[in-house]
DNA sequence: TTCTTTTGACCAAGG
DNA sequence: CCCTTGGTCAAAAGA
């Protein structure tokens, strides 16, 4: 545990900077898999799945890098929600870089300040639209709240197929929809793999204000130490109290605050004030002032404090980053092991929706996020919201989709495709099979592979952007469009790359 | 008096 | 080596 961090400041500042274990990410952060990418655009979920799962170099087809996904529930589960999530939303195309890397230099982390006020854009795809008054920890405490995680909480003693499923099936539900009253919050695994049942819908929230909160988690795994991390999107109707964050249940202490590069407003730091705790976060707003990102890091090692007497009087607390922690932790650790994992589950809905292209984006996991403004800060989260102008990002990485839902559907992303071949792999009853876009002169092509022991799971990788629009007529339920730009990248599985960021349109898919 | 916030400076990492 | 940026420290100020 690197609790002393807190603790003994002086000792964390030592000049060889050897401090800070609780932070410090190893050196291929989870988070890097999703975000080192780079410029414009968000770590894909081929990044995240092959970084997950095993080595890049080792990922050379899609089987293996599905088989390695299913390797482990958790991981597999965090992956799918990330991916789903995204896809659910826009497409973002990710502006190519084939370099894998990083090299970020673009990806202003303006982005956060650019996001227009007022607008739902401002939010990345998948957040959840809370009604006003409701603090994170109130939202947190719904138990539907935790319903969009169940898989990562409830990955353990399913398969992981069924861990899989479940999160796809969350993830793509959390999309369409109005949620309404949320029933079964944890339905069987099995009874989700037949029945997407209303995990992630959340009470009421649809009807509520633009409030919005994306929730995402980062876990890193360090030794026998697990931290996570969990960013909150809130985006308020009404600017909240500059100073104050959403109340979340705990008392925290702002240690610092640094000037945030094109923003009008700094970025905060916080330190929760409960001995010895190592938990901290940062806050983020937006141009208007509102706060649009709370980002926890660490994990409480105490109880809720009880003094508020409301503010939503949970016990469960709003700890939105122990929850996330908890079920973490137990986490088959993969390879990467050690690195961070930050996965943002996006839940759209109705409302928040309503921007179509508008380009938000969302990112995932990894070992920045998604927005990954800055690259070389592995530790940190970062997302991306696309500001209204970019509409249209290129996508130069994969995305992999895995959803429960039958493989026509899934197939169907509103553009036509032509089958043009199909393999089987090794391992894999089911081959998997290649489509080129049947538009003249674009290169797009996608590679669908269905899992070894689930042939309702299937991922989905796209390579290239198309240059032209979906067909007409073929207004998609759900259009899982690569993206719109030309193409300028050729994937690289190999390379830890950010995350796709995936562009929705007010279509929901279902 | 105690606790929190403010704020300039420092450090590390990456380009 | 320099510059930029994220993150943190810690003294001072404020509540």
């Amino acid at each position: 545990m690197a609790e002393k961090e807190e603790k003994e400041p002086s000792k964390l500042k030592s000049s060889t900077g050897v401090t800070r274990p609780t932070i410090a990410l190893p050196p291929r952060p989870f988070s890097e898999m999703f975000f080192s990418g780079g410029v414009g655009f968000s770590p894909g979920p081929m990044t995240l799945v092959s970084n997950l799962f095993s080595d890049p170099d080792e990922i050379k087809s899609f089987s293996q890098l599905l088989a390695g996904a299913m390797a482990s529930p958790a991981a597999a589960a965090v992956a799918a929600a990330a991916v789903v999530a995204s896809a659910a939303h826009h497409q973002t195309p990710v502006s190519s870089v084939g370099d894998g890397g990083g090299s970020g230099g673009d990806v202003d982390p303006r982005f956060k300040q650019s996001r227009p006020t007022g607008l739902m854009i401002t939010q990345p795809p998948g957040m959840f639209t809370v009604p006003p008054g409701l603090s994170p920890a109130t939202l947190l405490d719904s138990p539907s709240f935790f319903g969009l995680f169940s898989p990562l909480q409830g990955a353990f003693g399913m398969t992981h197929q069924q861990a899989l499923a479940q999160v796809t099936a969350q993830a793509v539900q959390g999309n369409n929809v109005h949620m309404q009253q949320s029933q079964s919050e944890y339905p069987s695994s099995t009874q989700q793999q037949q029945q997407q049942t209303s995990l992630t819908e959340v009470p009421s929230f649809s009807s509520g204000p633009r409030s919005q909160i994306r929730a995402s988690v980062q876990e890193k795994l360090q030794g026998q130490r697990d931290t996570s991390e969990i960013s909150v999107f809130e985006h308020r109707s009404q600017p909240q109290n500059a100073d104050k964050p959403a109340d979340d249940g705990y008392n925290w202490r702002k240690y610092g605050q640094k000037q945030v590069k094109g923003s009008d407003f700094p970025r905060s730091y916080y330190k929760c004030t409960h001995p010895a705790c190592p938990v901290k976060k940062k806050v983020e707003r937006s141009l208007d002032g509102q706060v649009t990102e709370i980002i926890y890091k660490g994990q409480h090692n105490h109880e809720l404090p009880q003094k508020r007497g409301n503010n939503n009087g949970n016990s469960k607390s709003s700890d939105i980053a122990t929850q996330f922690q908890t079920s973490n932790s137990s986490l088959n650790k993969s390879k990467r092991d050690q690195e961070t994992s930050q996965v943002t589950t996006t839940e759209q809905m109705s409302e928040a929706s309503d921007s179509e292209e508008v380009g938000n984006t969302e990112t995932t996991v990894g070992e920045k996020h998604e927005d990954e403004p800055d690259p070389k800060r592995r530790n940190t989260e970062v997302r991306v919201s696309e500001p209204v102008a970019s509409s249209h990002r290129t996508v130069t990485e994969p995305r992999i989709i895995v959803q429960t839902k039958s493989e026509v559907d899934l197939l169907d992303d509103g553009y036509r495709w032509r089958k043009y071949g199909q393999k089987v792999v090794k391992g894999n009853p089911y081959p998997r099979s290649y489509y080129k876009c049947t538009t003249p002169d674009c290169g797009v092509r996608k590679h669908v592979e269905r899992a070894a022991n689930d042939p309702k799971a299937v991922v989905t990788t796209y390579e290239g952007k198309h240059n032209h629009d979906v067909p007409a007529g073929r207004t998609s339920s759900h259009q899982l469009r690569p993206n719109n730009q030309p193409n300028t990248s050729t994937v690289n599985f190999n390379q830890q790359q950010p995350v796709a960021r995936l562009r929705l349109k007010e279509e929901q898919i279902i």
